[in-house]
DNA sequence: TGCGCTGTGTGTGTTGACGCACAGTCAGCG
DNA sequence: CGCTGACTGTGCGTCAACACACACAGCGCA
């Protein structure tokens, strides 16, 4: 099965890495599958070791809104690290791909003897934080066009594959817009030759282009990652 | 001096909690007085007893913009639980009054062998992960008028009084926003009688009120609040 | 072959907020 | 007492994004 590891398991001590491998199983990332509801308690945590999750925020009457994304780097259920059972944000499968899970009960009781996986998600939650931080700011200042071209590099990363499925409709309910304005940025990105889709199937084309055309946030986020990760 | 307590030290064992305050000096919180800066380590932390801190992010070469809010309930610097000593976002004090202050290191030594703090600390962090979401969302879909009724109870929770000193121009800049902006949303909030407001002096008239005329993202940040601390 | 669904592109009018500029108003201070 | 600076209110043109509506293209399936 999955013979990448995901990033956090795979910086622990061996003996550490091999007890908590032990607790997981592989488990397959659907498509729009969602792995946690805001305000309920997790069931599992996953590691993905391909493909990728994000994680959106819920309001009251609006539609959701993406303020992160989960890939190999990362995990779900981090917040366990702070002994909190239930999470804020709903985690949405968006590229499928492979997991590691692990029962909620196990992976607490593996996690309080574990001091490197709990030094490890202690410094992803910070990433996290950080990236929410950004993601606000970004809402606010930013216009959809760079913003659409920082959630294709983001999502590219964590694909790890130059072509991926996503629809218009998807990417608006995402970034928060309507789908004519993802449809007027998209298009404008692929008369520049950065990009190319197609139904669904996006691929980049000219990532340091696309890079450039990418609001500063997406700098900002992979600095904090590799500061501290 | 401070004869009210910060929260999160007034739920600790009486053992630790006297420990705690014994590395605690009590410093005076100044309207404008930027308590730490993103990406630099953090020198102190700050447990407020009266007056309320604001959180703000900054990117690139846009003006802040906040996304928390500290008041007597929580802390600047909590991401030391994590290990971290740095942080991703700006505290600026907003709201004057006292903290008790802890330099970095010696705190870091307490936290260590203070389990009940390191439990407090993590929760306090999970809410603000939670309004930081929240906050995203928020300023995505909310227009002024709700968003400037929230941010006025959410002072008004921190200054505990019904009035306190702010400016248009200083509300335009948290908010994200035109100074003009704030000016009709204000006026409109004042010409309803719920709030008034003079050369810097707002006094919030008719709270129920404002509750109604405040987003929801008002009582979201309580719930989460209420659940954990 | 034709039907229907999903995905994409366009057009029209509206609106919330923006940038800029300026006028009035109050408070403190020399 | 009048100057100065901080604070607030208003007007005007612009713009990104909105809501709604409709046209068209590819694809699967009966």
């Amino acid at each position: 099965m999955a013979t990448v590891e995901n990033h956090l398991i795979e910086v622990l001590p061996r003996k550490d890495k091999r007890r908590l491998l032990a607790l997981c199983e592989p488990v397959a990332l659907v498509l729009s599958e969602v792995l946690c509801e805001p305000g309920k308690p997790t069931s599992h945590v996953y590691f993905p070791t391909d493909g990728f999750i994000s994680l959106v925020a819920k309001i009251d009457g609006s539609p959701g809104l993406e303020v992160g994304m989960v890939g190999r780097e990362g995990m779900v259920g981090a917040q366990l690290v702070l002994g909190v059972v239930t999470t804020p944000l709903r985690a949405l499968v968006q590229g499928p791909g492979v997991a590691w899970r692990v029962g909620t009960r196990a992976f607490r009781g593996e996690l309080a003897h574990n001091p490197a996986l709990q030094r490890g998600m202690n410094r992803y939650l910070y990433v996290l934080m950080s990236q929410l931080a950004t993601s606000a700011a970004c809402l606010r200042f930013h216009l959809i066009g760079p913003r659409l071209a920082r959630w294709l590099l983001m999502s590219q990363d964590r694909a790890h594959s130059d072509s991926f499925h996503v629809t218009q409709e998807f990417l608006a309910y995402m970034l928060g817009v309507r789908r004519v304005g993802i449809t007027a940025a998209a298009s404008a990105l692929q008369r520049r030759g950065l990009i190319e889709y197609r139904r669904g199937e996006m691929t980049v084309l000219d990532r340091p282009g696309l890079e450039v055309a990418a609001c500063s946030c997406y700098g900002t986020d992979r600095k904090a990652y590799s500061e501290l990760l």
